[in-house]
RNA sequence: CGGGGCGUGGCGCAGCGGCUUAGCGCGCAUGGUUUGGGACCAUGAGGUCGUGGGUUCAAAUCCCACCGCCCCGACCA
């Protein structure tokens, strides 16, 4: 047989192979004896075998779809027989699902261990004292998952691992010589949801690839940050999703310079703002915008009776006035620090990340009772005017503003005729409001487009906040103990593969990209039992195993249209069909999952148009 | 945490104004006929009706409590 156009690395092992399958098994392990078949080999270091037997496999695919699934990729991967649930956002990643996730783990290694990161494993399970430390371990409240041993010492569920990270660097780290460093792991993290969703998109436990940098100085971190920016690109493109990088907020994590790895998606959880003109892409929690400034005429301040009108559509509509012409008071109190009254003009919404960069974190509305004894009036009746004791931030789209109308701190009446400078007592102007659609772009001018989109990674620049409360240190060249300078990066394995499905499938099932797709051929056998039929489709399955190829075959004896339909459904990119009629003919249909293309092969070049299909689709990742 | 929905063989569901052996479709097992887009016949296995309590001569069915799961929101990132 020609092996020419594999590459020299997959050229043709020797026949005479025990048959696994005589044991009981469901996969070929016959290959290792060939040295120079090393990516087989180190395909199965990777866990990836190349054959696998549906008729011997926990494949389980469901014919009606399970009623706790709505989203796409949940129901695709419940049917399809990718993961399997457990408890709410616990699940099982079955034999299908699992090699998705050990593909898309083989793609994120090469590009980490390009960038010159370390692969280990950190523990699952931490003490309580080192999140103690960090003040996490009050921070993280209700989201952390928390027990105790025999000794009743208490520890947690790692939620992520900064906190393990600054620990190793504190005894490992001892002068700038040893810097930088990029450690990373793909480890199961856990955190306690408040609400599990989407199947795997947003779960309680979840496997995620994090990665830490260690730097001297602003600089380092800048570039180990960029590094990752290059490196995650490169995943999700090689993953074959449609994706963003947007501006986004540290949160939890710090105050540093952040971003978003975001698929476009209609089910996705988060909003993203982009500019049609130029390359501004933020989350919608930290995005600006360029408004238009509202007044009305100049008028005096004057009380109006507004009965039972207390949202802004009510008013507007009673008053026969334009939510633009209303101003918003929002009374947002935090523990242990100076209340707030928010100033947002009514046709926006107040950003309480906006504010918490502005006053600091743990700010929340107010609830009804608090207002009521602070303003003297009831939700809905608040407002600026008369206000003294409390700060009043006003977001600057209402600066000078007048003619408006707000609460008039008395109940089911509003005043009209507020001027901003003459009539309120305002601490400071500030972007406090979220952007929405018709916002212009503070960069060009171009109008702003808001979408629904998930997160897939998202990178940090830490800087020292977990160095500084755990003490990881090293000496510069003066000798002088400075904090290291940390970055954090994180990319959700599960996400990548519910993406997928969001992003590719169709109504009839899974249509996986080959870079991640559980195996490349599905080949499915018609009438196995029939002698000729079983021996060619044994004598394919060979041929393309030894040209590199992972293969599933379908070799249950049930009709062929559940075959094909359970092909639709797990979504593996190229299908073969091997049947009586074939045999006859010696043509074997090829047929591709993501066009629907069929095409015939002649049976003694199945095996090269099969690789040579596979590659093209690769070539059509790698040239996106 | 607020709102809504659901819990009955492996899966999807019916039954739920109290009444004999709890049904249906799919799946599963055995035998036979079939076999290129979810075949057919025959026979058969399989259910603490989420859990606990109560009402009643009698509860899957009515009442109470709890648990679990899904969705929307809040929260989180």
């Amino acid at each position: 047989m020609y092996f020419g156009f594999v590459p020299f690395r997959l050229c043709r092992i020797e026949d005479s192979r025990p048959r696994s399958t005589e044991a009981g098994w469901n996969c070929d392990l016959g290959f290792s004896r060939s040295w120079f078949l090393w990516p087989l080999t180190f395909a199965r270091i990777c866990g990836i075998l190349n054959v696998m037997r549906f008729d011997k496999s926990l494949i389980a695919t469901l014919r009606e779809d399970p009623k706790e699934a709505e989203s796409k990729s949940h129901r695709i991967l419940l049917r399809g027989g990718f993961i399997k649930q457990l408890a709410s956002g616990i699940h099982t990643y079955l034999p299908l699902g699992w090699r998705v996730l050990l593909k898309v783990s083989n793609i994120i290694r090469e590009e980490m261990d390009r960038i010159g990161a370390q692969e280990m494993l950190m523990p699952a399970i931490s003490p309580k004292e080192l999140w103690e430390e960090s003040g996490r371990w009050k921070e993280y409240g209700a989201d952390m998952f928390r027990l105790k041993d025999r000794k009743n010492r208490e520890y947690c569920l790692c939620p992520t691992h900064e906190e393990i990270v600054a620990d190793i660097a504190r005894s490992k780290i001892r002068s700038y010589r040893d810097l930088p460093q990029i450690w990373y792991q793909m480890q199961t993290k856990f955190r306690d949801e408040p609400r599990p969703r989407s199947g795997v998109l947003r779960s309680r436990q979840f496997i995620m690839k994090d990665s830490y940098s260690l730097d001297c100085d602003e600089t380092g971190l800048n570039r180990s940050f960029e590094l990752h920016q290059q490196a995650y690109e490169k995943i999700f493109k090689r993953c074959d999703l449609a994706f963003v990088a947007v501006d986004a907020s540290g949160g939890l994590m710090g105050a540093g310079e952040s971003k978003e790895f975001m698929a476009v998606v209609d089910g996705g959880e988060d909003l993203i703002v982009l500019c049609d003109q130029c390359d501004y892409r933020s989350n919608i929690q930290v995005a600006q915008g360029e408004g238009q400034r509202a007044s009305l005429a100049d008028t005096p301040l004057e009380p109006v009776a507004t009965p039972d009108k207390r949202t802004v559509g009510e008013v507007t509509a009673f008053l026969n006035v334009a939510p633009q012409n209303l101003v918003k008071s929002m009374f947002f109190t935090a523990a242990g620090k100076e209340p707030a009254l928010i100033l947002v003009r009514g046709d926006y919404e107040a950003n309480e990340e906006k504010i918490a960069r502005l006053l600091g974190h743990g700010y929340a509305p107010a609830g009804a009772e608090a207002i009521t004894k602070t303003f003297g009036a009831q939700p809905g009746y608040i407002g600026p005017v008369g206000i003294d004791a409390i700060g009043i931030y006003a977001d600057e789209l209402l600066r000078d503003a007048q003619g408006m109308i707000t609460g008039a701190n008395r109940d089911g009446y509003h005043i009209t005729g507020l001027a901003l400078t003459r009539d309120v007592r305002v601490r400071a102007y500030a972007d406090l409001r979220t952007v929405k659609l018709g916002d212009r772009c503070t960069k060009c001018g171009g109008a702003l487009k808001i979408e629904n989109a998930l997160e897939l990674g998202h990178i940090f620049k830490l800087g020292t906040k977990y160095s500084l409360s755990l003490g990881a240190c090293y000496l510069d060249e003066k000798g002088v103990s400075k904090p290291i300078i940390m970055g954090s990066y994180g990319i959700g394995l599960e996400r990548i593969m519910a993406c997928a499905c969001e992003q590719k499938a169709d109504d009839r099932g899974a249509v996986w990209p080959v870079s991640i797709a559980p195996f490349d051929i599905h080949l499915a056998v018609l009438n196995p039992h029939e002698e000729t039929v079983a021996e060619m489709s044994s004598e394919t399955a060979r041929l393309l195993t030894e040209a590199g190829l992972s293969v599933i075959i379908d070799d249950r004896d049930i009709s062929a249209g559940i075959k094909f339909n359970d092909a639709d459904l797990i979504g593996i990119p190229i299908r073969l069909t091997i049947g009586p009629k074939g045999v006859k003919t010696n043509r074997f249909d090829i047929n591709l999952r993501e066009t629907g293309d069929i095409f015939t092969a002649e049976r003694s070049e199945v095996a090269v148009r099969c690789v040579e299909t596979k590659n093209l689709l690769q070539r059509r990742i790698d040239g996106n």
